[in-house]
RNA sequence: GCGUCGGUGGCGGAGCGGUCAAUCGCAACAGACUGUAAAUCUGUCGUCUUCGGGCUACGUAGGUUCGAAUCCUACCCGGCGCA
């Protein structure tokens, strides 16, 4: 992989660049699309390619749970596997410690708001009584956990992540860490970032032990992944702890709170080398993208448009929109004026609030369609501007427009 | 005509003397969703409300009872069976 800046935002950390790996170039910023179990929900790769998407990013827990690395490595690696002609991302698991471990069953989403901790979503809460409690435990070595499938355990370790990984065979795969809860104490956070310090260690060894991928015979880059939730000392520490390392790029992993992730990304940008690529894990509003942007993210991936979209909400310029609501079943326009998407130029709102209320399964392929455009579009946008010129105005004019009361 | 079973909130369908404005589905209305346990989940869902509660309701009309959607009588309507 090789990393390139071409222009700066002047007075802030953003730059615009690009990534090339094996499997073809990124102009970053850019926005990836997520393709958990080697698909990106309900669309096909030609519909991905065509609505803008450069990458797409795959799931370690998932693959490796089903069908397996060993069979996804027969396949050829993941972007072979699932007809992706571009360049892959593969996650390494660690999100699934966060999301089957701490946050399971209590309803703490990544991105914390408000009272969070007191919150229970009821869908978790009912599976966790299903369940009787959390499928993940973390020890200094590694991590066990049952899969959510059948309930069998297993075990990861940052090593047996990378050797997964590998059989994968995506171009940027990702050090294995420990996503912690926004709800943990700072001792905790201290403690967990002590040990993904010592797993990205471990990561980056046995990467450069284990050599080119089994899949691919190609040469694939590792991030390392900054955590130290909303802790400035954390972040920093970690920044600098993990700059040292010989890392391609860095992922930057939540928690969050929300009005603290332009900061926090921030003060870890300010630190990493500026040399190598990062990329912000699960990050994905548009006021996201501004704020990642410019504060020095090159890359973003982010399932809201793909699962919004099957729930039935869209992005406009003018807002979120939830395509259910009884206004737009006699809505004769398109989801978003002036879109440029396949959704857009050829169906109604009545249309698509049709397929949602009918169950058509074309209603997610839609809106998922048009999700995915309209954010990837507006990251090319900010690339755009970063390096023409406009960049402030045009922020200005979007979230002023975009939250404006209706 | 006789017999029999049944008529419950927008629909389906529980309830069969009190704790019933009435379980549960569906539909409807709104909300949530940020490295995907997610085509998922949550709330509201007779009516009025100062959110304490009030009012009207279980085919219709009477009756029994302290108390009826639940028991009795008549009638109306529907299914089935027999003539």
């Amino acid at each position: 992989m090789k990393f390139s800046i071409t222009k700066r935002l002047k007075g802030t950390l953003g730059r615009v660049g690009r990534i090339e790996t094996p499997h073809g170039a990124i102009e970053t910023p850019a926005f990836i699309a997520v393709g958990t179990k080697a698909t990106v929900k309900a669309l096909t790769p030609e519909m991905v390619r065509e609505l803008g998407a450069q990458a797409t990013l795959e799931n370690t827990y998932h693959l490796y749970l089903q069908p397996g690395d060993e069979i996804v490595r027969e396949n050829g690696g993941v972007a072979k596997f699932m007809h992706w002609d571009g360049p892959t991302f593969t996650d390494s698991g660690g999100f699934q410690v966060f999301s089957l471990g701490a946050a399971f069953g209590k309803g703490v989403s990544k991105v914390a708001t408000g009272d969070v901790a007191r919150e229970e979503d009821g869908r978790a809460h009912k599976k966790q009584k299903e369940d009787h409690g959390a499928l993940a435990k973390i020890d200094e070595e590694g991590v066990t956990f049952k899969s959510h499938i059948d309930g069998k355990t297993h075990r990861f370790t940052p090593e047996r992540s990378m050797e997964i990984q590998h059989n994968l065979g995506a171009d940027i795969t990702f050090a294995f860490d420990e996503c912690t809860s926004p709800v943990d104490p700072i001792e905790y956070q201290k403690e967990a970032l002590d040990r993904t310090h010592r797993w990205a260690k471990r990561s980056l060894e046995h990467h450069q032990a284990l050599g080119i991928s089994s899949a691919t015979g190609k040469q694939q880059a590792l991030y390392g992944v900054v955590q130290g939730g909303k802790y400035r000392e954390l972040r920093e520490e970690s920044a600098k702890t993990l700059g040292a390392m010989d890392f391609d790029g860095y992922g930057i992993g939540g928690s969050f709170t929300k009005e603290d992730i332009g900061t926090a990304v921030a003060w870890v940008n300010a630190l990493l080398p500026e040399d190598r690529p990062r990329h912000l894990l699960g990050i994905g509003e548009p006021i996201d993208m501004f704020l990642g942007c410019e504060n020095g993210v090159d890359t973003f991936d982010c399932v809201a448009p793909t699962r919004m979209g099957r729930n039935g909400g869209v992005y406009t310029k003018d807002g979120r929109l939830n395509l259910f609501n009884a206004k737009f079943i006699r809505d004769l326009g398109p989801i978003e004026d002036g879109c440029a998407c396949y959704t857009c130029k050829n169906y109604t709102r009545s249309y698509v609030a049709h397929l949602f209320r009918s169950e058509e399964m074309l209603a997610g392929t839609l809106a998922s369609i048009h999700n995915l455009h309209f954010i990837i579009s507006l990251v090319d946008k900010i690339r755009e501007l970063m390096s023409e010129g406009g960049y402030f105005e045009f922020k200005e004019a979007f979230l002023s427009r975009y939250y404006a009361t209706k």
